[in-house]
DNA sequence: TGTTTTTGTTCAAACGTTTGAACACTTTTG
DNA sequence: CAAAAGTGTTCAAACGTTTGAACAAAAACA
């Protein structure tokens, strides 16, 4: 491991200074083109590699976003992740990754770590159990742009890119009317998250819509976990009231779900049509194969990427009055919700 | 977004200079606890954090490491980025992760871009496309240290954290006879890829060991996707021989087998009996579920990170003779291949 | 009391790059 | 031909931090 050739050495070498070097490699229009090749050879040469620390500290940028999502394991995520980081790379940014597991006090100190390392904006998706905001505020107000992604908060006009939820939910309910269901539940997340409360107003704007009943057990609120999704499932058959058609906000609760009623000997779709969420790759390999909602996971990376890297450029002119990008969710449809294959 | 409270702003408004601010931060012995104390507190009133581009510049280091993967959807790397990013966290690094999909060319830029971005430190999964290893000899000529994991090549000592994948062939070869099989299949991927290699020889060594015919047919090699299996299925039908047990080095290759052997009404595990590797997500999801090798991936990321970190500390300590770890695997049985259920 | 040791702080340079101002020279313009 | 404009380069300061050397004052020793 040899020490690094840097400019000064290039200039050492060509017999002029560090100055005109930086010039010539930045393309400055005041560099001769002779100066300007006589650079860019010995830096090949000398196997030159700018030194980031050194150029972000003169210029005050750390050329790094940071993304913070709940886990990288969902696929959801990974996408928006891959998304993200498509978009950076394509700008020049380098993207640091942080899980808060879906903790509060995780992502807390992932907003610190953040700021130490002096990253030039902060994609978010914010954990579940994340009630308070003053670290959002604090961030605004000292930090670096900040953009919010898939999950979001109301309170206060943020950048966000976000899937139409509602669209979603409105989707998956007709879908499953179509198929002839009457008797609908919904499995949701917690309702304080406008995510899962936009999925629930347009599930019960559908219900109220067609005139089917509305029954609270049939709209519990959990954290969508497969133990959750058969849990509920049990309690249906418990009380020996079985819905015919299920729209789950995760593939994970949808799936819990179908099993219970798939060892209790009902069938799926004829008797429960189900629909998930999340487009998760068991969805594909299970059967029968689980219709859900592709929530568009890597545009929507992709976007939330584009709109801090605008922020970013912008600079300090003038409140950029806040912007939302919103996605259209994408219906997929595979047996567990295909009834009338012959139409 | 104002301007951020350095290091001589606390000293000026405490009236000390500001190297006496920094070596009271960094706890230096011969700081005097009342201006330590003074120090902090005013720290914390102005809402100081240290400029990592700054300190990193000055002394030569950036806490950043690299990190290359195939894929961050693979549920093997997701899991080795979780593991790396803990280790390196404890440690007060960043990890910036970057992907090659699997393609030379990309990962050859990716090395580019982690050298440019000043990393102190590389951890490496190949690609599988990789067979020319010139950019890991230049950058182990002028980079900092860097550690392979997963897939490896033997070329020269590297520091390496690795699954033991003859031991993992081995157990679940052992797994399949056990059961009963004696008609055995391996689906495997490129044999210049050690990785592979090891499997297929412990693979071969136990049918030797049985005295089993060992099928060149039966012993493909392929990307391992799950048209590869199917196509390895079908191609065993049309030839008319089918093994009774089949062990894939991927569970995307064994799922497409065994849906084949579905459709054709063989039943799993009874008359074929499978194995697949790399514990994916929908391996207990599907029907029957799949038993698999679990990689140990997280370990393997967690002791890759760990080496990479003794690696950096130890500076130019001399050769640091490199280092390997190896991780055993788990065998994790499910109905695939679960035939003698009543011993 | 004078000398040595210890303690707490300041000084100054350095890390590698960028950038506006300054400078010298050449070319164009009136 | 003098003034103005343009071209190509150097100068010098700056980004925020660290760190060994230097220094002054206080404490310990003789």
């Amino acid at each position: 491991m040899k020490k690094k050739a840097t400019i000064t050495d290039i200039a050492r070498a060509l017999n002029i200074t560090p100055s005109a070097v930086s010039k010539a490699l930045n393309g400055h229009p005041r560099i001769s083109k002779k100066t300007r090749d006589a650079v860019e050879a010995m830096a090949a040469k000398l196997n030159y590699r700018p030194n980031h620390l050194a150029s972000g500290l003169r210029k005050g940028q750390s050329g790094l976003l940071g993304m913070l999502v709940p886990a990288t394991e969902i696929k959801a995520y990974a996408a928006a992740i891959n998304g993200a980081e498509a978009e950076a790379e394509a700008a020049g940014y380098n993207v640091i990754i942080a899980q808060s597991r879906d903790e509060y006090q995780k992502e807390l100190k992932v907003f610190e770590s953040m700021n130490r390392t002096q990253v030039e904006g902060l994609i978010v998706c914010m954990a579940s159990t994340t009630t308070r905001f003053e670290h959002f505020d604090k961030w605004e107000k000292e930090g670096p742009p900040l953009v919010l992604f898939d999950r979001i908060f109301e309170r206060g006009k943020r950048h966000m890119s976000v899937l139409d939820d509602y669209l979603a939910s409105y989707v998956a309910t007709e879908h499953l009317i179509e198929q002839g269901c009457t008797r609908l539940a919904h499995l949701s997340g917690p309702l304080h998250i406008p995510t899962y409360e936009n999925r629930m107003r347009a599930f019960k704007d559908r219900l109220k819509r067609y005139g089917f009943e509305e029954k609270a057990e049939w709209m519990p609120t959990s954290a969508l976990t497969i133990e959750d999704g058969r849990a509920f499932m049990e309690g249906c058959f418990e009380r020996g009231e079985i819905p015919d058609g299920i729209f789950a906000s995760s593939d994970y609760a949808a799936f819990g779900a179908m099993r219970v009623l798939q060892e209790k000997g009902l069938k799926v779709p004829e008797e429960v049509a189900m629909v998930g969420f999340g487009n998760e790759q068991f969805g594909a390999f299970i059967q029968p194969g689980l219709s859900t909602i592709d929530p568009e996971s890597e545009a929507m990376g992709r976007l939330a990427a584009r709109l801090l890297i605008q922020q970013i450029r912008m600079k300090s002119s003038e409140i950029p009055s806040y912007r939302r990008r919103i996605l259209k969710p994408k219906l997929i449809v595979r047996e567990s919700s295909r009834r009338n294959v012959h139409t």
